[in-house]
DNA sequence: CTCTCGATGCGCT
DNA sequence: GCGCATCGAGAGA
């Protein structure tokens, strides 16, 4: 496969080191960029959440099961899952090696591709098309493929240095559809950017 | 092996 | 606002 970018700025392995909460506040305003055959699909993160490890119920972490063993290992990596028999949802592992934690990315707003983008979701207004984490992973096409890829190394995905969003315009919430215990559900780490 | 149900999205009411 | 599609991970037996 050749590489036909000289060296994409991707966000270095450090950006991810971090305590998913921090790191899902970061991620808004960064540019999520998918390379699929000679295609480039990219767009503005506008809402993530935040997972822990052993003490959060929500997370896939709160076990370590063959499945989730990536969220304990360095941070800089994709960690895809399937759901609903139908859906895909992209994570980025945070934290250092051996602390469990992800950032679930649960919004896009497109900028490059976005007739690639309409491709995948035919019939689908524009405003929706990456507005869901299952509607993330199909408008930028990512399936398991590319789960464990690495974010600071991949030529198929990765992250670049975004405008950023200001704290004036990020709004903050409980996660969406956490069934855990009390700590779980009250914990404040969905982070999304307000127009 | 079997059973449950989910970090969801969509279409219909 | 509500029900359904659809299947793999994880747990219990």
């Amino acid at each position: 496969m050749p590489q036909d970018n000289c060296d994409p700025p991707r966000l270095p392995r450090a950006f991810y080191d971090r305590d998913p909460a921090t790191l899902a506040r970061a991620l808004l305003g960064q540019r999520l960029v998918r390379i699929a055959d000679g295609q480039r699909v990219s767009g503005l993160i506008s809402e993530t959440e935040a997972y822990g490890g052993p003490d959060d119920q929500a997370s896939h972490a709160f076990r370590r099961t063959p499945r989730s063993a990536i969220m304990y290992g360095p941070p800089g990596y994709a960690y895809v899952y399937f759901i609903y028999g139908m859906y895909f949802c992209l994570n980025a592992v945070a934290a250092a090696d051996g602390q469990p934690g992800a950032v679930l990315i649960r919004g896009v707003v497109p900028q490059e591709g976005i007739t690639i983008m309409r491709s995948r979701r035919p019939g689908v207004a524009d405003a929706h098309l990456a507005d869901g984490p299952g509607k993330v992973c199909q408008a930028f096409g990512i399936t398991r493929n590319l789960n464990a890829a690495d974010l600071t190394a991949s030529s198929e995905l990765w992250i670049e240095a975004g405008p950023g969003v200001p704290a004036s315009r990020v709004v903050i919430t409980p996660r969406i559809g956490v069934r855990g215990d009390a700590a779980a559900r009250n914990r404040l780490w969905r982070f999304l950017t307000r127009p």
